[in-house]
DNA sequence: AATGCTATCAACCGCAGCTAA
DNA sequence: TTTAGCTGCGGTTGATAGCAT
């Protein structure tokens, strides 16, 4: 027999999806009397959750500045970089995507990334996967911004330029955010041996290679910097191949990072790395393919 | 139309670090 | 110095939407 009254229910903290008046509630407050605090603010707005709960529903939901939708890929490259370097540590690969909460950052590693390894046997983390992240995933969302050709944060939206100049493609938009690729066309039946990437722009065989994206670099809030090095790569003995210009440029309303040109000569990069350590290959429709030349399931385009 | 499966994402849980008393 | 409470982080779970059969 349960003991339990209804002013003991009442009290009891509640779980489970937020309803839109606790959502209301929870947004007045934060209005009136600021963010922290949790547990208090929770009692003091009469939120019949806990403090986390709130303080959870807040930063990944309710907060004004959260960005909805789905991550684009240079948000998605930043992420592969970012976690290259840093591992599971979503929160601080969060503060570089702005708009952009840790839960999301890593529910898209889990369901997508990790997805992918599992699917093509690769033990995510392993030496092996952060390869086929850079070599093929990362090339394949570079080439996706290419085709895109759209901002990094805020859609410029505005005249677009592809021009094709043999193996280099320039591509410009009438703000001035460019980006050029230097290629050489590279086909599978010249490295018939190796893993590439095949897929086109316009009418040019693109063929990337990693350039260790180590280039992003982030303004500071009211400052405007230019900067262009020389990008070491994965490949350690061709540190000098990938040369990449970063420009900050203004958006419309914020000061905020962009990548406006790279460009980069994989070929030579190619030509020193050993892809035997890879058993399989993509195809240009973004498969990968093994070695037999089965499709497998690393779907680029799923990206 | 019903059912089962899968993918996605919001929310919860446990833990560790920090801080104030 | 200790301890209790708070906050933030990362792992995990559960609800549900969408798709296939």
């Amino acid at each position: 027999m349960s003991t339990t009254t209804k002013k003991d229910e009442e009290n009891e903290l509640r779980r489970g999806p937020w309803t839109l008046e606790e959502d209301s509630l929870l947004i007045h407050y934060i209005a009136r009397h600021g963010e922290g605090r949790w547990n208090m603010l929770a009692k003091s707005a009469g939120l019949k959750r806990t403090g986390k709960s709130c303080r959870l529903r807040w930063l990944n939901y309710l907060k004004p500045d959260i960005k909805r939708g789905n991550l684009t890929p240079q948000e998605q490259l930043l992420i592969l970089e970012l976690h290259s370097k840093w591992g599971n540590r979503w929160s601080k690969i969060a503060q570089h995507l702005p708009g952009r909460t840790d839960n999301e950052i890593k529910n898209y590693w889990r369901t997508r990334v990790q997805k992918q390894a599992r699917q093509l046997n690769i033990e995510s983390g392993s030496k092996r996967f952060i390869d086929a992240v850079k070599c093929f995933w990362m090339p394949r969302l570079l080439q996706k911004m290419e085709q895109n050709n759209s901002s990094p944060i805020s859609d410029h939206s505005s005249m677009t330029n592809i021009n094709n100049f043999g193996n280099s493609i320039e591509a410009s938009t009438s703000n001035s955010i460019s980006t050029s690729f230097n290629l050489p066309s590279i086909s599978p039946s010249s490295h018939p041996q190796r893993g590439f990437i095949d897929s086109s722009i316009g009418n040019v065989s693109t063929s990337f290679n990693n350039p260790s994206l180590d280039f992003f670099q982030f303004s500071q809030p009211l400052e405007v910097s230019e900067t262009s090095k020389s990008v070491p790569n994965m490949f350690e003995n061709n540190v000098n191949n990938c040369q990449v210009q970063q420009n900050l440029y203004i958006d419309d309303t914020n000061y905020t990072y962009g990548l406006e040109s790279l460009s980069f000569d994989p070929l030579s990069s190619m030509e020193n790395y050993d892809f035997s350590q890879f058993d399989f290959q993509t195809s240009g429709n973004g498969w990968m393919l093994d070695n037999m030349g089965n499709t497998t399931f690393w779907n680029m385009d799923a990206m």
